[in-house]
DNA sequence: AGTTCCATAGGCCGTTCGGCCTATACCACG
DNA sequence: CGTGGTATAGGCCGAACGGCCTATGGAACT
């Protein structure tokens, strides 16, 4: 029996989904709440197997929310439920600890699925969201150009370089000379077209 | 009708995903590549609606063959098909341009609605991936909990310090003196648990 | 055989950084 | 009315950094 609770502000959507999930065998709602504020002091007491959470609640969001239950229990799975697909909203979701997000408007027979998945150690995500995540990967693929014209051991250095080790301490790893590395990274710096290790370490991490 | 290219070392391997492809209704098997040497060379001739690729393969590898793949044909839709599930592998692939990622372990008959799903636009994953992808995002949780710990002046500095300014250049634009700036870093230092301007860099970029 | 790229190595020198110290002024909370 | 947190400011000093210079050996391509 997976016990599910529901932060959710529309009493309609509300009842619906929860009759949704006591209605499909082996699911229960252990709780249903209408705001951030109420979920966070009932829903440790109630102790479900898995949250589901809307974004858009009065008062204290729902990324908000979710960020503070992680905190309360912090093995609790929680569910994104809502209508909004913009990027920023999905990583700060993720980012806050949500497992899965799913859009309302996919069917409602999604759901059960979903919220099982989630409870087996899933990331159920709706087809426009994965494909979201997805790209955000992608993305740090463009600022890689110049990082391409760098030679392996130029890339190697430079990974070093950007994990804070001192000149000395990446001639040791590398097995070369404090000097050398010196003068491989005087040929980084001029492909990267910067002047100090910060701005070095700054380009190395948006290119990943 | 979509039709499918796959890339894989493996003969049996290759020719039983033909064949599950080719008896799919509205499912064609376009081409099988052996190597990604091949793949890349033939796979454009053949300007399929998707293309499956093998990870491990002899010579060029499946992440490196999937870069340029998407260099020749950006708007081919790739999904990687693997056994492996470790996290470089998945970030990689992902970097590299593919749009879904399965697990060789999966059923067989998932198969065909994965190829359906990324050929409509989205981003099919089998669970065990969803997951790490997921769990990607909310690294980044951990190290903002340092980050929150900051004063909002302090904040302020560090997103110039990780700019690359000097400590100079950070007095200019922030209207307090040298000496100050150096003041806060200390105490931004201490905070984060860093002792150089770089580490304070990874920890600050990779906390947003 | 010559050219080009890469990895290796070093010297010199001024600038920047970061650790350690102290100090003042303000504000809020108890 | 003290106590603590924050923002401000400075001195001293050694370690680290980065710009400039040169140099050699190997591999690869022409």
């Amino acid at each position: 029996m997976i016990s599910v609770s529901l932060v959710e502000d529309h009493a309609d959507t509300r009842e619906s989904l929860a009759a949704l999930i006591d209605g499909a065998p082996g699911f229960r709602c252990a709780s249903v709440h209408a705001s951030a504020e109420e979920a966070l002091q009932n829903i440790p007491k109630q102790n479900p197997d898995v949250a589901l959470v809307d974004i858009n609640l009065p008062g204290m969001s729902g990324i908000e929310c979710v960020a503070k239950l992680k905190n309360l229990l912090p093995q609790l799975p929680i569910l994104m439920l809502t209508t909004y697909e913009e990027s920023e909203l999905i990583f700060n979701s993720l980012r806050a600890g949500a497992r899965g997000y799913l859009l309302k408007k996919m069917a409602p027979m999604e759901l059960i699925p979903a919220i099982e998945q989630v409870h087996a150690g899933g990331a159920p995500m709706s087809m426009p969201v994965a494909s979201k995540v997805v790209e955000y990967f992608q993305q740090r693929q463009n600022a890689s150009s110049e990082m391409e014209k760098l030679t392996q051991r130029e890339q190697e250095i430079l990974a070093l370089l950007a994990q804070g080790f001192l000149y000395k301490e990446i001639g040791e790893r590398t097995g070369i000379s404090f000097s050398t590395v010196r003068s491989h990274l005087r040929n980084i710096y001029e492909k990267l077209h910067v002047q100090s290790r910060t701005e070095a370490t700054v380009k190395y991490l948006g290119a990943r």
